[in-house]
RNA sequence: GCGCCCGUAGCUCAGCUGGAUAGAGCGUUUGGCUACGAACCAAAAGGUCGGAGGUUCGACUCCUUCCGGGCGCACCA
């Protein structure tokens, strides 16, 4: 609603800056005054046009003036300071839109392709996968289609490396380490299953095994890494007994990832295979498109010499100059780089490389199927190489990748799908000095002195995705079996998991994406404060007003229309009241401004603010001991239109609403 | 060496395209539960926004430079 009428405010006042003075502006700031005294809206417009029109601001805000009173659903409009322009709303007025559920829409037309999570399928997630892919959810989440976004179709997906290093790592431990054949992998995987024991744990501290045996031994690291590259070979080429072996790892981790992350409410549409990018021979016919068009081009001179390599963005050469820093795509020995494939792999996304690939159902979801990719697939299937829009959360190390991948589509004169390549980057996430210690990792003075100790799976050090889980639901249940005894256990272990898990996106949400998180589990264990738990138990409180009255949030909220508001919302209790649905009406505002910035923290703190700005309702307003049957109406729809928002918000950033606390 | 990011209260962080007296949470001190359940609310203390210049009517925000910290720059993925 408020983003409907700064709309307004903003056309308004662009005509008539052209209409008296023949003068566009191209962002016409409308903001919200820092004391609610100064009304709803100001405009520091006069100042920005006092040096144009040589006119003291004042005299220009004075101009403009009566003719923004005119607007529908404005009250009045003040001058104040120098020259601002305070814009007071009709309050009865505004509030009554609200309570309709008028607001503007956001987005549009097209479909958006969001991909998040892709962990190397070899070992458990941790701490920093969870950022991925909340932060990816979350995202999703507030793209995809509803009442605020009528046009917008999403795809979500996963990539999964199932024929890399690390793969081929844990290969390594499991073949020679373990000794194991293909039969001994096939009974130690029912084993684990039959024990009820994750394999990704089991492979996390082989995968730590391996990384430290390569270099264990100086006479034999050449061999170990040679072993290494045969075994990615194996793995790679396909139909051998390698091959298998790593596909049921790799296929069983997987699976494991993606337990994990149900545990959150993260789903996924597809799940795009690494296997399937060599085999399809999708880098064949990028490099044949590449080379048609001259972005890539073999090297003759310098260092790289043999190299087929694309210039790198923004570089000019003069004539005859051999570019040295060029990225190498085929190295001399005919092999493709990552980044080479990583081209290929976005070109599909985009609809431009003319392959796509086999799909087959891979898991089932409550509500929708996941498909994974194949050689040759299931009919029908759905297909998502044909994105208007592509959104990869990737870790901000990956910057200079991603910038490569973006600059080939340039290059290939995919201009306009370049520039819908957001490449959603965040900082990583490292553990607090504290949380390092407790996980029994000795730290020497230099790392105590750091802001952040950095997790490595090499070395088998960090917190797993399921562990940190467990431990939230495990405090939340903690509390709520003191707190509800009278619940019985099925229910406090749903009310739990959604606090815990509530808990946990929230925590990872609220830091902005390039804020590195040192991560910290006392921090995380938290529930007071600016955490999920707050804005749960926000929502939880208005829903027991409701119970209590015997009404229903609709029908408080219906009630409003035929109720005579203007003299209830003004005065010092009315505009205590007033301020819940000012904080309400922004809800499109501040959407459109996450989406746009791709930050979903923005609205996490949003969500804060809301259950705050109600929690301090609630205290202010006894809504149940309220005689005049007038006000009560007023109050109980405040309490349901704070709870419908909050609850629409915290729906994006994919938090569950308990039915108690 | 080159590129990107960060430096705001004791701690952890917000601060949108430059706008009014720089905001939260935690922690500290104090007050509030026979209640719409205190996972809450109220109040107080706490800041030369890393330093120095500059642009501007106006700078936490833009530019230059310096200091401090992080990350990335391979014929690894």
């Amino acid at each position: 609603m408020y983003r409907i009428l700064q709309q307004q405010l903003q056309a308004q006042i662009g005509t008539l800056l052209k209409e008296k003075y023949e003068i566009e502006i191209a962002n016409l700031v409308v903001e919200l005054p820092p004391k609610i005294e100064f009304g709803e809206m100001a405009l520091p417009v006069a100042f920005e046009l006092a040096k144009r029109l040589k006119k003291p601001p004042r005299a220009i805000a004075q101009e403009l003036q009566p003719l923004l009173a005119e607007i529908p659903g404005v009250a009045s409009v003040e001058i104040a300071g120098a020259g601002y322009l305070n814009v007071k709303l009709d309050r009865a007025a505004t509030a009554k839109r609200i309570a309709a559920d008028e607001h503007a829409t956001v987005g549009g037309a097209g479909f958006r392709l969001v991909e998040h999570t892709s962990i190397n399928p070899n070992k458990a997630a941790h701490v920093g996968h969870l950022r991925n892919a909340i932060l990816g959810d979350s995202f999703a989440r507030m793209l995809k289609a509803d009442e605020y976004k009528p046009g917008y179709e999403t795809g979500v997906q996963n990539y999964i490396d199932n024929t890399g290093v690390q793969v081929a790592d844990i290969v390594v431990a499991i073949t020679h380490l373990e000794g194991m054949k293909l039969d001994d992998v096939h009974a130690w995987m029912t084993e684990l299953i039959e024990t009820n024991t994750r394999l990704d744990y089991a492979c996390w501290d082989l995968y730590a095994n391996v990384s430290q045996w390569y270099d264990a031994d100086p006479t034999q690291s050449v061999a170990r890494k040679q072993l290494r590259l045969d075994t990615l070979h194996q793995i790679e080429a396909g139909d051998n007994e390698t091959a298998e072996i790593a596909d049921l790892i790799a296929t069983g981790v997987l699976r494991r990832h993606l337990e994990t992350m149900e545990r959150l409410a993260i789903e996924y549409d597809f799940l795009p295979r690494e296997s399937e990018i060599l085999h399809l021979k999708f880098w064949e016919a990028a490099r044949q498109l590449m080379v048609s068009k001259g972005v890539l081009y073999e090297e003759a001179e310098g260092k790289n010499k043999g190299c087929w390599v694309m210039r790198r963005a923004g570089v000019e050469l003069a004539a005859g100059e051999v570019d040295e820093d060029a990225k190498i795509l085929i190295r001399s020995n005919g092999t493709v780089t990552y980044v080479g494939k990583d081209i290929a792999y976005h070109l599909w996304k985009f609809g431009l490389l003319g392959k796509d690939f086999g799909y087959a159902k891979f898991r089932e979801y409550p509500a929708h199927t996941c498909w994974i990719s194949t050689m040759h697939g299931e009919d029908p299937h759905p297909s998502y190489g044909h994105a208007d829009a592509i959104y990869n959360v990737i870790d901000s190390r990956q910057d200079d990748p991603q910038t490569q991948v973006k600059e080939a589509l340039r290059a290939l004169g995919y201009v306009a799908e370049s520039e819908r390549y957001t490449h959603l980057n965040y900082a990583f996430v490292g553990l607090t000095a504290r949380t390092a210690e407790e996980l029994g990792y000795k730290l020497s003075d230099e790392d105590k002195a750091k802001n952040f100790i950095e997790v490595s799976g090499r070395k088998g050090f960090g917190v797993k995705a399921d562990d940190l889980i467990d431990r939230m639901i495990g405090a939340a249940k903690t509390e709520v079996d003191t707190r509800h005894p009278e619940l019985d256990e099925v229910e406090r272990a749903e009310i739990a998991d959604a606090i815990g898990v509530g808990a946990l996106r929230y925590f990872l949400l609220r830091f902005t994406r390039n804020t590195i998180i040192a991560f910290d589990y006392q921090d995380a264990l938290a529930f007071d404060g600016e955490t999920g738990p707050y804005a749960q138990y926000a929502a939880v409180r208005a829903a027991n007003i409701f119970r209590k009255a015997g009404v229903s949030a609709e029908e408080a909220i219906a009630a409003v229309a035929s109720l005579d508001l203007a003299s209830m919302l003004e005065g010092e209790e009315g505009t205590s009241v007033w301020e819940v649905w000012l904080s309400v009406s922004r809800v499109s505002q501040v959407l459109e401004q996450a989406i746009a910035t791709a930050e979903p923290a923005m609205l996490a703190r949003y969500a804060f603010v809301l259950a705050q700005q109600f929690n301090n309702f609630y205290h202010r307003h006894h809504i149940l001991n309220e005689t005049d049957a007038a006000r009560k109406t007023l109050l109980l729809a405040t309490a349901a239109v704070a709870r419908r928002e909050l609850l629409r918000v915290l729906g994006w950033l994919g938090i569950k609403v308990p039915s108690a606390m």
